[in-house]
DNA sequence: ACCTGAACACCGTTCAAGT
DNA sequence: ACCTGAACACCGTTCAAGT
């Protein structure tokens, strides 16, 4: 009887380090098996199958994300702390979001953020109803702009950049110095800083 | 000289049909050419590649978007609306947002909206520099919110549902009102028709 | 208990060859 | 100009067989 070659976290391991330095659609049966120095079969033997093992590496990864710490004096400032902080946790693990969006995980993730808000919007004094919104409303507003900003990183070069979009516009009814400004690049994090905080004016009020 | 059996249009046709009947991930060169009753490889001649044939029908489908109408009285009205409308726009078109999310032309999609909510910005008579931050909050918001939406759609059926995942919230500090709230599922209408107002009239204060 | 090898049914892509 | 067939390098998964 001697040891085994492998095990269900050696093969987690391998499976992690592969996501991370290749991206998610590098993560075959076959590569993980070559890279472990194993017949493709035994990764079978101890993770189960592809969506098995993927499913295990969302656990893992959702584990290890830990929770959101709110930090502030007033309840606006804490919910929009806990938010600011929602979007730097899943930008400071971005292989994260790919394998918990693709495995239709989203919604476990967003969970201890959830709480945190819950925790700030009941010291805030709203009711049940009223509370409920705004909680979803700003976890909705933080992941998803966070989505979004993936899916436009995302983007090959725009053959029309974005300046030359905006050129024509004041011909379509558009003011000369919008279109102009945006031309521009966006600053992420100023734009996010600011639309939370609208929205939370918004909420609150 | 024969007449071709296929042509770049019947292919985008066929690869259509089988985005819009089974899914993205349902379309392979192998199965369109068992679709069209043709080799593979007559397929390459006319798209070129996979990644090309993706890149054609994106702009297919962009194009048969169509503008989004605005209506309502006051720009905030009016804002509020394309909102609506582009999320709407969205939903009615469920194949699409896969195909142009998975393509990263995410921003393209976006920017026939941009362009309308642009207008009721300068309208509002607000100065570039901050229209264009409620330009693009709005858009940011909105498509973000599909996204997410789609995401947690995605989610299999959860192992802990949704109440038991609040059940034990008033252990750990969540008053039990807003935690029963949570445990409910989610009005999505009423829920982005909220978040929304609750942005916009943050924004335009 | 743990691993291998062969086999099956899939992929995308290239290339020479046919009409 | 348009299409075929063979070939290559990949996939995930199952199953019988080995130790």
């Amino acid at each position: 009887m001697n040891t085994p070659r492998v095990s269900r976290e050696s093969v987690l391991d391998a499976a992690m380090r592969l996501v991370e330095e290749q991206g998610f659609e590098a993560l075959s049966m076959r590569r993980l098996a070559a890279e472990l120095g194993v017949a493709v079969t035994a990764i079978y033997w101890h993770v189960g199958n592809r969506e098995a093992l993927i499913a295990q590496l969302v656990d893992r990864v959702l584990a290890q994300l830990g929770d959101v710490a709110p930090a502030g004096r007033s309840p606006r400032q804490r919910i929009i702390a806990v938010g600011k902080a929602l979007r730097r946790m899943i930008h400071d693990h971005p292989h994260v979001i790919a394998l918990v969006y693709e495995h239709g995980r989203t919604a476990l993730m967003m969970l201890p953020a959830e709480r945190a808000l819950a925790r700030e919007v009941g010291a805030a004094g709203l009711d049940g109803r009223r509370g409920a919104v705004v909680v979803r409303a700003v976890l909705h507003h933080v992941v998803g702009y966070v989505l979004l900003e993936r899916a436009v990183r995302r983007g090959p070069e725009q053959h029309p950049t974005t300046a030359e979009l905006w050129r024509d516009a004041d011909e379509i009814g558009i003011e000369p110095g919008l279109a102009r400004e945006l031309g521009r690049p966006v600053d992420q994090d100023r734009l996010f800083e600011l639309s939370l905080r609208a929205l939370v004016d918004g909420l609150l009020r």
